[in-house]
Parts: structure tokens; C-alpha cells; sequence
DNA sequence: CGGAGCCTTGATGTCAGTCAATTTATGTGG
DNA sequence: CCACATAAATTGACTGACATCAAGGCTCCG
């Protein structure tokens, strides 16, 4: 199964064997995407949506002077603009960072979710409200810590997000960002990213070798950064909400 | 009725007579929140929605040392946490900013619509992917703007979405955040905002005086910070999906 | 009239940006 | 397999925007 990512260690649980196929059906073919190709662009009308099935995607807003923000990155069972469905034209860019491995859904397939499957469409909602729930912490981040916390607060994020797919191997990631996007994450310039990542690595408490990251002390890290990963609803198989399905 | 101004000026005019009708019905009836009371604590299981009818509501998260990083700012017609229906409990707390006055939309109601009424559930989920634009929007203004320019990116967004619902006059506002308010949005220290607030007064571009918000110069405002409307989805109507409603 | 909360202003310190140069990877074609 | 080109990472020196500390002045309300 293409989606069995999907809400993977989240609400995944929460879908019966025959919306699980839904979803699936909903899904077409695999392409794959090079390193570095936009997908959409900012105001482009969409008609179908993107489920991310290997790789990372970013999403970003860029400004005036050619300065970037990255808003978002995706992992691997994220749909990438499912928002594009309810809101039609994207507010932002997305591009794949290395090279992604994608499937289309077309908004047709939604709309019939939405008639249908009540329930089903629910948790794709849910699926877009976990991206606004990661977007309040990045807002977090950006106005409340410093540059050596923002970063291992980003990490710390990633890791989660990454074990609950299963792409965790001994507190080893493949993240092939660079300092310069780890910049336009962090909301700082790649030179002083070069240096609180210089510092984490002499701390041995995370060492960015591009493409990998190693964490060597997972609990340091998040002590340092007051990471609480609540934001992600990991414990979300807690609070299903099963009242769609009753009646 | 009490739901006029949700979406106005954006999708609300997608929705039939009947849908509003339907939406009206799931709003129960109005209640005063006094001046700074909290509504909803972080992780506290949801059983019902917000409706803003007056008033300004904010929605924050706290950090360890008291640091509180405001990550949403709600104006009369938002729902302030919809979000809640569809994830049960939320990562951030809600209060009032000044007296606000509320509506609850019992989360029954809402299931109610999502299995009969597809397209009114699919402007919800719209509504709740504004938010979401938003955040991303502010994701770059922490990230990429100045004090001063962040300060002007805020009063222009109030700007936009007070003038949607008709609260703007003269280009004059009615804002009661204090400084340590604007300083807990912009992500920057209430004595830092006191300056560039100055500076704006000086050059005659805006004037904050408590409880108003006079804009003298809208254009040089905008063109400072580079401010682009158009994550507000203010000219909605061109993208409306009536598909859900054509069977 | 007194106090609390908010706003204002000045002096000083620091975190992170910018500029500039070097080293280390990555990749391509001969 | 090496030479070269390009992108990425690293390091140091200098600068500046904003934080912090500290003190004083409003303004509203009981």
C-alpha cells in the first residue's frame, strides 16, 4: 500500500479496512521527482493534491531580496497540500529536496471522500491540522528561542516525525538538508547555523553530516530546547473520535 | 444572525441560504467572556467550537521561563478553535483579550454537518486552513523581517481582516493589545516594540494609542514590510468549489 | 490621592548578521 | 582515474540590531 504511511504512529489506527482502501483508490500512480523540482507555485490553481511516499518536500515563501522562509518540511506519509483541496490556490511554493517519490490525488477523488466518507474526510482534516499545529511551534521557535535552540528544536521535531514512520535507525536519519535550508528553517543566516551545529557536534549531542544526522543524546536535545512533542498528537489513538462512523 | 460575519468578504458568499441557515442553527446562543479569561488550556479535550461574535481572541503558547509567543490573533466572524473538532484537544491555550463576546458550536452539530451538508464541512475545513496560511504567513515574518517591518507586517494583517468584516473606519481600528501584547506577537521585547512603534508614529505611517489604531499611510505601511494580502484569500470568490454541490 | 499597570527613555551588553577568505565535498568530462 | 568546476562547509574579524537593565512618567480607577 502506497498510503500505509499515512497518520502512520497518529490516526491511522482510527481507519477501517475499507477507508483505508478509499484512501488508497484515491491515490494513483508513484512519480518521482528530481532533486529540487517545484511542484507548484504560489497562486497556481490546483486540481489535485500530493501524497509524499518517499523523500522530503519543502514548503517556503520567498521575499523580496530573494530571502527564503521555509514553512514547512514534509516526510514521507505527509500529504504535502491536501489544503490545496478546500482552498483551491496555494499561498506558498513547494519543492522536493533531494529526490521524492510521489502520488497524485486527484480533488475529484476528495470531493467524493467529502460526500462519502464522512469519517475518512475527518481525519484527512485532522491531517492538515496537524501541519497548522507544527506551523504555531515554528511560530514558537522563530519568536521565543535562540539560534542554538531553534535548531536542535527543528531536530527534535524531525526525529519524532521520522520515528513515527519507522525511518529512525539508532537515532540515525537520512536528512539531506543543507545549512543554507537549515537557515531559511531556522530563521537565520547559514554561516551562524554552521556554528551552533559546530557546537552541538563538540557538545556530542547531534552531529549533521550531510546527508545524515546522527543524535548521540536525544534527551540533551530536547532538554535544551523545551521540546514537547505533544504539538505532533503522537498519543492521538487516545482520542478518536468515532461518533462519524456510529450512525 | 449571529454568524454574518463568518468568512465575510472571503467564501462566505459560497454558501446557499440553506447552508447558512444550517450554520446559524449550529451556533447556540451568545455569552460575555470577561477581559483576559482563558478559555481553553492546552490539552484539555474539546467538546465544543468558538465562535467570535465581538471582540479580539488570542490563542499562545508558553514557554518554561514565562516567555509566551502569541501564534494567532482572532477578529469577530473567526472561529477561534475549530480546529478542536477535528483534533479533539489542542496544543496552545485561547483567552480573551478584551471582553469578548462568544457563541459554542457543540461539536455534535458539527458531525451533524460533516455527514449532510459536504460543502458547507468543506468552507469549515476552509476556514481552518486560513488559520493555517496565516501561521505560515507569520513563520515568515518571524523569520525574515526586522522589528520595525514585522510590527508593520501585524498592523497590516489586523488591517485586511478588520476591514473583511467591516470594523475599519477612516483607516482607524479599534486594537487593545498592549505593547507587551504586540511584543509577545512580533517575537521581539515590549520595550523594542515601544521603539519602533515610536518610529512609525514619527514618520506619520500609524499611531498605537491604546485602544486605537490610527493608519495614516497604508501604502508606505505595506511597501515597508513588503506585505502581500493574498494568504487572507480575500478575492475567495473567484475559486469557489461548487462541485460538492452539484450532486 | 494613591497605586497599579502601562508607556517611555537612556545606557550598556550580546547574540547573531555581514564580509571575506579558505577548505572540503560533489560532480563532470576527458 | 584524474583535473577541473561548482557547491557546500568552515573559520575569523568586524558590525549592528535588538535585549537587558534601570529609572521615571503617564493614565486610569478605586
Amino acid at each position: 500500500m502506497i498510503t500505509e504511511l499515512f497518520l502512520e504512529g497518529r490516526l491511522r489506527q482510527a481507519l477501517s479496512e475499507a477507508e483505508k482502501q478509499v484512501l488508497e483508490d484515491a491515490v494513483g500512480r508513484c512519480v518521482i521527482l528530481p532533486a529540487r523540482e517545484v511542484l507548484i507555485r504560489k497562486g497556481e490553481l490546483a486540481e489535485r493534491s500530493t501524497y509524499l511516499v518517499e523523500g522530503y518536500m519543502l514548503r517556503y515563501i520567498d521575499g523580496i531580496d530573494g530571502d527564503r522562509q521555509i514553512v514547512c518540511v514534509h516526510v514521507p506519509g505527509d500529504f504535502v497540500d491536501l489544503h490545496g483541496f478546500a482552498m483551491k490556490r496555494l499561498d506558498h511554493d513547494v519543492c522536493a529536496l533531494g529526490e521524492a517519490k510521489i502520488a497524485y490525488v486527484p480533488h475529484k477523488a476528495l470531493s467524493d471522500i467529502m460526500r462519502n466518507e464522512p469519517h475518512l474526510a475527518r481525519i484527512l482534516w485532522f491531517s492538515t491540522l496537524l501541519d497548522a499545529a507544527m506551523h504555531r511551534e515554528w511560530i514558537f521557535r522563530l519568536g521565543r528561542l535562540s539560534a542554538k535552540e531553534r535548531l536542535a528544536h527543528f531536530i527534535c521535531e524531525l526525529h519524532t516525525r521520522m520515528a513515527f514512520v519507522g525511518l529512525v535507525e539508532n537515532n540515525i536519519l537520512r536528512v539531506p538538508l543543507t545549512q543554507q535550508d537549515l537557515a531559511d528553517i531556522c530563521g537565520i543566516s547559514p554561516i551562524h547555523i554552521n556554528r551552533v551545529a559546530a557546537e552541538l557536534r563538540e557538545a556530542e549531542i547531534a552531529t549533521l553530516a550531510r546527508p545524515m544526522l546522527h543524535i548521540h543524546d536525544l534527551q540533551a536535545l530536547k532538554d535544551m530546547c523545551q521540546f514537547d512533542g505533544s504539538y505532533l498528537y503522537g498519543e492521538g489513538r487516545l482520542h478518536v473520535d468515532s461518533e462519524l462512523r456510529l450512525k
